[in-house]
DNA sequence: ACCCTAATTTAGGTTAGCCTAAAAAATAGG
DNA sequence: CCTATTTTTTAGGCTAACCTAAATTAGGGT
């Protein structure tokens, strides 16, 4: 009986480490949750009580936890949304390692299913391959560093493909008519962080820095 | 004395709360802080003393709070956090308005300043800006739903900025000199559907229809 | 000045999420 | 198969963050 409200972040936290520490269907067991939540034994004792009692877990007293049906969603759920967030972190903004971790971790918990649709959808997901990669360990082995950048951060001189034009109608219409829109690419000739002079396949243009930190680049 | 450890979300939005409603320096009443707050006054009391034990608020019993110097930095954060969460939510994913503010708002509280400064540069805003934008009140009233149109388009009589320039060199130049550049604002005083008459800080011009085409305005 | 009302605070209660220390159950070794 | 050790749970405590109800204070009206 999983209440409506949202789960807190500890008890969506306890799941995750379930879901990482079950191998093979084998049941959890609470000392290995304490060290990986770094939570003394009587709490997670605690909590696993609370997330039987809410129909996530399977607990048996002296006998560890696994996750239900339904506790094994919530996992998937989170799992996905942190390894879009971790995706965002490091290949978008450029954050490190640790601190990608440390920060997709706290806002996992806060996405929305739009937003994390969103978020999918924008790091270039193929909607197909999504629904395995949602439903089950994801490895993020293609650490080839793309680097996404908004084009006023480009640098002169260099080629890049164009991954999304930010969500504007008027300007995303006019962008398509003259062939720039995402999948193709663009060379920024030149720019003085005001002024940004482009050439692509159907010719050149000029741009403001506003307009160009909404046409993001990968190259 | 505030402490080094991060404050929680509860402790934050009371701050961000009493910022948002703090006129002209005057001290921020209880029961207003109950309304936007939408917790029970006896539970803002008891808040804002843990914040004036903080040092984070100058508390009076029965009189208000003001946010101290170190509140006021700390509201001056999470405001701008929040903005730039909302810009990249809607400008970059195109979450709707209403869910966009939600989301960002549980995520402000989540943020590195690491992160905070990536996403800030990510988002295309001037860094000399920032530092304005950063240390107060930041207005976000623009979203009246910018209109991106080729001036050949555009409606007589009304004022926009220039946002970019097909085709370049030859014209950018040519447009450059009559003060037609992206970022700049201009006027299409009559037009004909032919021939159209502009006024720009640099005076006024005539243009055919065909260049017209090629000028993307923004009003 | 004094009273009345509205605003505010205090007092006391609840729950989640943490803790320590003590009790109980499982397990491993002889 | 019995005991010693380890694991787990229970019992009891704490704090933040909420609440309601009761007490207190501020301030306006006469």
């Amino acid at each position: 009986m999983a209440s409506m409200d949202a789960l807190s972040e500890s008890a969506e936290m306890m799941i995750k480490n379930i879901n990482q520490l079950a191998a093979d269907d084998k049941r959890v067991r609470t000392s290995d949750l304490a060290v990986k939540t770094e939570l003394k034994p009587a709490t997670v004792t605690e909590m696993i009580q609370r997330l039987g009692d809410l129909g996530l877990v399977d607990y048996e007293a002296y006998h560890g936890v696994h996750l239900t049906k339904q506790g094994q969603h919530v996992a998937d759920v989170i799992e996905h949304r942190f390894n879009i967030l971790e995706r965002f972190l490091t290949e978008i903004l450029g954050v490190e390692g640790e601190e990608a971790a440390e920060v997709a971790c706290r806002m996992e918990h806060v996405l929305t299913r739009d937003v994390e649709h969103k978020l999918t959808t924008f790091l270039g997901v193929d909607p197909k391959k999504e629904s395995e990669l949602f439903c089950h360990k994801i490895n993020i082995e293609d650490n080839t560093k793309h680097k996404y950048l908004p084009l006023s951060n480009f640098d002169e001189g260099k080629t890049g493909t164009v991954k999304l034009i930010f969500e504007d109608n008027e300007l995303s219409k006019i962008l398509e008519d003259k062939g720039i829109q995402p999948g193709n690419s663009l060379m920024l000739k030149k720019s003085d962080g005001i002024i940004y002079n482009i050439e692509t396949d159907e010719g050149n243009f000029s741009l403001d820095r506003e307009t160009a930190s909404k046409i993001i680049v990968q190259n």
